[in-house]
DNA sequence: ACGTTCACTGACCGTTCGGTCAGTGTGGGA
DNA sequence: TCCCACACTGACCGAACGGTCAGTGAACGT
């Protein structure tokens, strides 16, 4: 943070080497979605980094702020992403949506434990509940595009966009809980699969 | 548990009246819920329930039985409606798929604490790594009735069966993230509008 | 009026939590 | 070779954790 101000060390490095803030970071954050925030202490992380505790307050002031590092990670990405769909002009509503869900799946592989981690954020610290309110203005930013493509006449009517828009998102976001960096499926497949099924259905 | 083995006494009540197991259960996965298991102790439950944390322990045995109680009920209501789709006979494959879908709304929203619970477990203790091994178990199953409906010919077969699965539950279980017992929408409208958006997708 | 039942209290247990701090030793620059 | 920046250790802190237990007092049957 106030050492960001000072620029980039000329020097690559000095003293004795180890770990850096991003490794710990990686690491605590795969944890977290492992054993949930609440149900890792600093001494599993420790134990996971192969140091002791203390330690890891040498390159990160405390856990919280681990937390919060990976929900403005994951929030950043996906309110990226939902700025530039709203952005595109010359198109419908509908492509503008559908630009949106594919983003959506694109930051969500591409920064897939920062955003598993914030969509099981539930609000118990001032971190959390800081990350839900800007989580709600993004889905609420969502809501909005799909009322417009109704408008439109692109999607159906016989259910309130609200309701589209948490099935549409519902779905997006559940990918967190199965998709793994296997390389099984790559971002641009999921995307095509999950805007096929949620726009055609799953009747042939 | 070993007080049931007795059977229900003849007289109502003895003594000073108060709370009941149900009730504290019923609080607690309230409270499992609104902060996380981790991150409720049993502390908060005691002031929750207007009185001391060792009072709990006068109705129940431990902070794991209260979510070992909680996940059976959901896990029950789940395996029971997956079994009941299963039984039907004289229908196609796609049509039990769809009662199966249909049921599992059900019982999300008549248990929506005790299935928000369960859909949020991570598998950290011996309870919890349990309950995770049953819900892999009715995972299964379902894409199997998904895969039996893609070979009946019923649903698009461009796409692998187990991503239909996956897609199709995680649409069904997002429900929990935000339905609430309001009397908005009620179970059976509810059902109704996720097969529509899933089988026949948002478009017009 | 009395005695039994029983929900509930308050002090306490050992453990673990997030976090602190005064060292320790390693390795690169001069 | 010396020096010092720097990653890291181990003992420790107060608080909070899940859970225990010997009481206490209220309400019922008799």
């Amino acid at each position: 943070m106030t050492a960001d101000i000072s620029g980039v060390p000329p020097s690559p490095r000095r003293g004795r080497p180890g770990y850096d803030q991003e490794t710990v970071l990686r690491r605590a954050i795969d944890l977290f979605n492992r054993q949930g925030y609440d149900g890792t202490s600093m001494g599993d992380l420790a134990k996971e980094l192969g140091f002791t505790k203390s330690a890891i307050y040498h390159h990160v002031p405390s856990k919280s702020h681990l937390l919060e590092q990976a929900l403005d990670e994951a929030l950043d990405g996906l309110a990226h992403a939902l700025a530039a769909a709203r952005a595109e002009s010359g198109v419908t509503a509908n492509e503008r949506l559908r630009h949106a869900v594919r983003g959506s799946v694109m930051v969500l592989v591409d920064h897939l434990p920062a955003v598993t981690l914030l969509l099981r954020v539930r609000g118990n610290s001032e971190v959390e509940s800081q990350a839900l309110e800007r989580r709600r203005h993004i889905d609420d930013a969502l809501a909005e595009m799909v009322e417009a493509a109704v408008a439109e006449g692109a999607l159906r009517n016989d259910l309130p966009p609200a309701m589209i828009s948490r099935l549409l998102f519902g779905m997006v976001n559940s990918l967190v809980e199965w998709v793994r960096p296997d390389g099984r499926y790559d971002a641009e497949a999921l995307a095509d699969m999950v805007t096929t099924v949620a726009f055609d259905g799953l009747t042939r």
